[in-house]
DNA sequence: TCAATATCTGCACATATACGCACAAAAACA
DNA sequence: TGTTTTTGTGCGTATATGTGCAGATATTGA
């Protein structure tokens, strides 16, 4: 038997009945109680159910915005999200949008910060509910189903009504004279609002993708405050943007 | 038994009667009332009731996140989002307020549904984005961290530009004379906003429910349309309302 | 006040769990 | 193909947790 089989079936008992105990189930799928409690192990941590004394419970708490680590470039990603997350300070207003590293960022903050985040993804809102200091402000608007972040007027609408100190930008291309650029128009209008609404930007953004040129304008290249990539700042990759008197970190 | 499954019932005896005594509790659970203390001084560290002598009282400013955190009532819960979920048919616009219930009723809902749905909740934003064919509209505003949802004066705008087919709505205390109410101000303001915001008003609510009174009107009893409870429509506890003429289902 | 109950404390016992280890099966690699 | 590495599993041991019991103490209500 596969231990995902075995998993599907432990799931599935827990739906019906609401508990397992490890001793049936050893019973049932006839394995160790070890390996059962590793299953449960398993489980609890992705957040599926409660692992409690003697077996586990249906997870009270609902399927928990969880960031699936198979992300390509976690390596740099995870990198410049550190190097973002320690700017951040107490008391700051930050717009964050709706990109993975902007959510990677999120998971590096520590969690005593007190902030003030304007946000258009449904997850990084979710994952800020557990900072007991952020208060979130979500960008209402229509639902974009592979960003899970919202899209459209209503955003730009809320945009034009903010005004932050910091607004963190995941930019796809950079390029040093033509500035920021995106291939979804949309995409490239909310970002264009998020720079218009904050005095500071910081560019996220992975070295594959600078040099890159892709439809949709977002802005200058002097509109970008400070470039995190996941480089270290004094490479020589960067220097057409060192010219430029952009802080590289 | 599990010690977890224990302290559910334990609640659950609780939600219903308001009170327990450590002696019959013992008799019931088959456990010796040294556990039953046990459990009650768990239960009160949690901040879920109150001990007092003898055994346990319902805890009295118990804040709301911890209700839903709690797994009680699934089984209701499940009977009215089942019914809920099979009033919604395709190419109608929706407005699903953020409580539990309609969360359960957005996880019954077939995948292949053409729907428009508000809604203020980041979990029921999050999981429509696995529905193709529904377009999720998020009312943005200040996230509240216990529901997970929006709040405040900009929910309350949106819904005012808007206009829906269905309102659901989970009511935590209905009362045939009273009508509506709810325990949190800003919760009754949003629930407020939601009816006046669409044409019918389908009312969800737990049948232990029906009869309490809370402190914040949301509103009459004649502006719902139908009524959802985990009872079967003819029952005769759901007289009162049906003399008021109320689709109960 | 007294008697009846409820509660707290320390303890013993059973059971569940974590940890390190060994070993087999599967996967990755040359 | 054969070899190395990774992954999954079971076992023994030390530790932690949950439970019931006895006796001391506190609370309640007449």
């Amino acid at each position: 038997m596969l231990k995902e089989e075995r998993q599907h079936i432990i799931l599935e008992k827990i739906q019906a009945n609401n508990k397992v105990h490890s001793s049936t189930l050893s019973e049932i799928l006839n394995v160790s109680e070890d390996t059962i409690r590793r299953d449960l192990k398993d489980l609890a941590e992705q957040g599926y159910i409660k692992k409690v004394h003697g077996g586990a419970m249906a997870n009270p708490n609902l399927p928990k915005a969880k960031i699936d680590h198979n992300i390509s470039k976690q390596t740099e990603r995870t990198i410049i999200a550190r190097k973002a997350a320690s700017m951040i300070e107490d008391h700051q207003v930050i717009v964050l949008d709706g990109d993975l590293t902007n959510l990677m960022l999120v998971e590096s903050l520590p969690k005593d910060l007190n902030l003030t985040v304007f946000t258009n993804s449904l997850r990084i809102a979710s994952l800020l509910c557990e900072y007991e200091l952020v208060e979130t402000i979500f960008l209402g608007g229509r639902v974009s189903r592979q960003t899970q972040s919202t899209m459209g007027m209503e955003v730009i609408n809320s945009l034009s009504d903010i005004h932050a100190d910091f607004s963190f930008l995941e930019i796809n291309s950079l390029h040093e004279e033509l500035g920021i650029t995106d291939g979804d128009r949309e995409n490239a209008f909310i970002k264009k609002s998020i720079i218009k609404s904050s005095s500071q930007v910081i560019a996220l953004c992975l070295s594959d993708d600078i040099g890159n040129i892709q439809p949709f304008k977002v802005g200058q290249i002097n509109w970008v405050h400070s470039l995190i990539t996941d480089l270290d700042p004094d490479d020589p990759k960067l220097n057409r943007f060192r010219n430029k008197g952009i802080d590289l970190k």
